[in-house]
DNA sequence: GCTTTCTATAGATATCTGTCAATACAGTTC
DNA sequence: GAACTGTATTGACAGATATCTATAGAAAGC
């Protein structure tokens, strides 16, 4: 652990940590929309499915299949996903397949990493 | 970046990443409402401005202030950082203060970042 | 084109959540 | 102990959300 320490120490950080400065309301406002879409069993579960799948990919079929819950309430999770940016998906043929967005994963790790803050 | 991969190229971790393994529906459950109480502005701001605090202690009448809330709503949301064992609290004397659980943080950066998944 | 399969959208509804006003509780000071 | 200050709890309510059923859209096979 070698945090780069700046006039202020905290600079160095491209991506800036949420403990590093206090962040204002409208960064504050995007950020809650991706945990927020975190903030739901299901949805974790979709993530965790598709992440840990081998290839990267996964059909919507077998993500219905995995819950006690209908398609629709599947596709409306899986949206919201989306629209946090945590998730991406492809039709291909009649099937649509969802992957997940590393980088996106990836920033709000470091957001929260104490550390690099 | 020196993953340890051991047979199923995981088990390496002892916090396993939410992509290592498909999780179950009580590890959803638990995490869920970690992310769910970061799924809000004003309880981000409210982390953010407890970590940014040189000393790391922030009395919640400067909390308060902060925003353009009222103070029952404030401590509503504190409440919730509290039972997500996001921040802790101490009274001295009238005051209390909060500050951060660095390692409840850190546990959920590590559970989104791919890197160590 | 018709049917079938897979996925998404629309509408309805019960529950959850964020907010406030009012009040209770805790500690200090007089 | 009475008054005051800081914080938490209660109760109420508008708005958001998770879920379902029903339906629409998209692609493939006949």
């Amino acid at each position: 652990m070698l945090p780069i320490v700046t006039a202020t120490g905290r600079e160095a950080c491209s991506q800036a940590a949420l403990i590093a400065d206090p962040i204002d309301d409208e960064t504050a406002a995007g950020l809650a929309q991706v945990f927020k879409a975190l903030g739901d069993p299901v949805r974790l579960r979709l993530v965790s499915l598709i992440g840990a799948r081998q290839g990267g990919e996964v059909c919507v079929c077998d993500l219905t299949s995995a819950f006690d819950l209908t398609q629709p309430t599947i596709s409306h999770h899986l949206k919201i996903l989306r629209a946090a940016g945590l998730i991406d998906s492809e039709r291909r043929g009649t099937w649509v397949y969802y992957r997940l967005v590393p980088a996106a994963l990836e920033r709000m790790a470091t957001l929260l990493s104490v550390a690099t803050g």
